[in-house]
DNA sequence: GGTTGTCCCATTGTCCGACAATCGGACCGG
DNA sequence: CCGGTCCGATTGTCGGACAATGGGACAACC
């Protein structure tokens, strides 16, 4: 509090530039962010290993010798970024990995609160989903393939109107991403169709072609996944993206459209 | 608790396909979940705007009718999620949105817990940054270009085991990615860079030419975007990234060593 | 005027203690 | 080996308390 401000007695009451800061603001935070720490430092240094079981909060309470109150506001914390969870209906914390589905969600609220537009997510899948499905292409196994093949028919066998038809798109797409091989790409990709997916229910649902372009789309991109042609996955990826801004020009729905719908 | 088990009293103790469930599971989530979902909603549907400040907790603890606590644990959730902040050395909360760095820490996080690979996160680099450059050529402003100048400037000028260099190296990717206007590969990138970040520091450090390669690089690209040559600036970030590469190959650091250093 | 000192209140950080609910087992009878 | 019963350990939540400190308001002072 009260920052101490330095100043040159003799003249200049200068418009300030970012002047050399000659103290640095003393660290004062507050216990329960302290003891988050410590924990997250064990978990990341793999001291305690997913599916470790986390001490009982009066253990950690002692241990810190904080109270109770204390610790429990830092699991809140660890909690939230996913380094620990309850196992549905399961009293004791345990350890665990930050799922993709954490991040996503994450991810949603940045983009949704940044006013980030459709074109941007649109844009940054032009990026990534063609070389995701190129690098699927040369390294998926066989499960993969078949995994594919059954959201495929998955999708084509949904109904129209169907709610759960983006859910599926949406389980092709992450088939393809665990097919590359690449856990980053799987991140960066599932947080971008989950971002998208909302806005592009509304748009499978009023774009009467759409369906058959998708299902289209996604033969082609088997195909070429089966034959592990990479090239041709690569190019029929990004047409099937461009297809998706296409679904949203003629849906009616503006490129600069939020994403939060 | 104690799942309710639908048995066929008949037949078959077939091994359960997933058979439609008939009852959903109850929800019981505690109350600190409740509020912190509440206040989410009302933060992500703007009517807490970025910059308000939250009630105090007693406030918030009547109108929800919990206690303070309770309150607390849910703030200490919304806080680690980046939605609110205290901005240093002030009293009440605020609704915020969530930086990058959060974005990035939850991402490293997720990487370092999932052993990803130095080559998974340089294959996504592969991915992401020539396109971004090719991006950023075609829409820099004024002001981006002699951004990055100065980060250029300012890697030449720093001293040989900096271990500042990387920082600076850091901020050319990240300016590179708001020249391109699209918020989303920022996230993305700056998540990549961040994670690579400890590693790059020691690969650096032990390849004397990796500096000048470096230096190299950016002057190319430097010159790619001034000119508005998209395709150049993909190509040369296309080799820059690649010679990281080459770099951890030099430097000796095996591929697939774990990004958690 | 602008700055500094003083005072007060609201609010946060932390603690204490308590209690119902329930999870995990141990223990037991068929 | 299975289902029922009992008990201790732990969590979720609450009530209340208190020191420390931010945010102002207001007076004093150069």
């Amino acid at each position: 509090m009260t920052q101490v401000r330095v100043r040159r007695s003799t003249t200049s009451a200068r418009q300030d530039a970012p002047r050399a800061p000659l103290f640095d603001p003393v660290e004062r935070d507050p216990a329960y962010t302290r003891v988050a720490a410590a924990i997250e430092a064990k978990i990341l240094a793999r001291e305690l290993k997913a599916g470790d079981p986390l001490p009982a909060e009066t253990d950690l309470a002692q241990q810190f010798r904080v109270h109770r109150s204390t610790v429990r506001e830092a699991l809140r914390r660890l909690e939230s970024a996913g380094l620990i969870k309850r196992p549905a209906g399961a009293k004791r914390m345990v350890v665990s990995r930050p799922a993709a589905a954490q991040l996503a969600s994450g991810m949603r609220h940045a983009l949704v609160l940044h006013d980030v537009t459709f074109v941007e997510v649109w844009e940054a899948m032009m990026v990534i989903e063609p070389e995701v499905a190129a690098l699927a292409a040369t390294r998926r196994s066989q499960a993969d393939l078949s995994a594919m093949i059954a959201a495929h028919e998955a999708f084509k066998a949904s109904p129209k109107g169907d709610p759960q038809a983006v859910e599926i798109v949406a389980r092709f797409f992450e088939i393809l991403g665990t097919a590359s091989r690449n856990q980053v790409l799987v991140l960066a990709k599932q947080s971008l169709t989950r971002a998208l997916a909302p806005s592009l229910a509304r748009m499978i649902d009023s774009v009467p072609q759409a369906r058959s372009r998708i299902v289209d789309a996604q033969k082609r991109i088997i195909a070429a996944v089966r034959e592990k042609n990479a090239e041709e996955a690569r190019r029929w990826m990004s047409k099937h993206v461009r297809d998706f801004k296409r679904g949203y020009e003629v849906a009616g729905i503006s490129p600069d459209t939020p994403i939060g719908m």
